[in-house]
DNA sequence: CTCGATGCAAAGGCTTTGCAGAAAC
DNA sequence: GTTTCTGCAAAGCCTTTGCATCGAG
């Protein structure tokens, strides 16, 4: 797919713009099309798995009910405010120490893993100090 | 929801029975019509949705396109198999210990975590050993 | 011409909802 | 009668796929 593969460019480029950040595919179809780079629902759908499945994206789940993407820097995992939705990338040298154990017990072996923290990020702290009264609780 | 709760009782009952275990809706509802309980589709979805919303289930996602729940008892994660998509339990000990860096790092306050991790189980490995040719990978 | 990339339309898979009937109180 | 639980059918949402076309080599 070395040619033209215009859309697959464009959301390559995208994505190197916004930096981290996990995209769903209708986020990619929206900015594609807001970007001048129109394109089918279908040929973004495509052009994504073909990016995954040569390795330069990766599919992560953050259980929103789609799937996203993120290009493929080094592995990490990701923290999500519960309040803003502010996605932050942990090491995920917090999972790797008790894989050997995990293997031990269960007798499987681990190739992957996904980890999801969840909790408030600086900010939305900051501003809970500030008004401890009523805020939206999401989770 | 006391009084009758056909249905609802029937899947805490089969949850209880066979212990850990995160359930999609296809499961119980299979089950329940296996076991003489059976239940349209809808109604194993709403009995589901009303015992989560009690408290009594838990969500959980592994990812694999649907969801699952299981009994609300001691948190723990989860391991699947990428071939047959088996899931065993993991104790959440292998994500707490790391905790205490990431929130020193980051500045979240973390509340929660969903730990997936992936590889291949017991069976699937002793199938590959036996069979080392053509193996369909997913991951 | 050949092959990958696209667009368009339609199908799939799983989740959710609308509505009416049945059961418990 | 009122409220809750069910079944049946249909809609929704997102993801995938089939097929014909277009463009580069």
């Amino acid at each position: 797919m070395g040619r033209r593969a215009r859309i697959a460019g464009a959301i390559v480029e995208l994505m190197e713009q916004r930096g981290l950040h996990a995209w769903t595919l209708d986020e990619l179809h929206a900015s594609l099309a807001s970007g001048g780079e129109g394109a089918d629902f279908s040929s973004v759908f495509r052009s994504v798995a073909r990016l995954e499945s040569l390795g330069s994206l990766r599919r992560v789940a953050l259980d929103d009910g789609k799937s996203r993407f993120e290009l493929d820097g080094e592995h990490h995992d990701h923290m999500i405010c519960d309040r803003c939705g502010a996605v932050a990338p942990v090491p995920c040298r917090v999972v790797d120490a008790g894989l050997g154990e995990v293997e031990a017990a269960t007798g499987f072996r681990v190739l992957d893993h996904r980890l999801v923290l969840s909790g408030v990020c600086p900010e939305c702290l900051a501003v809970e100090s500030e008004h401890p009264e009523g805020r939206a609780v999401r989770a």
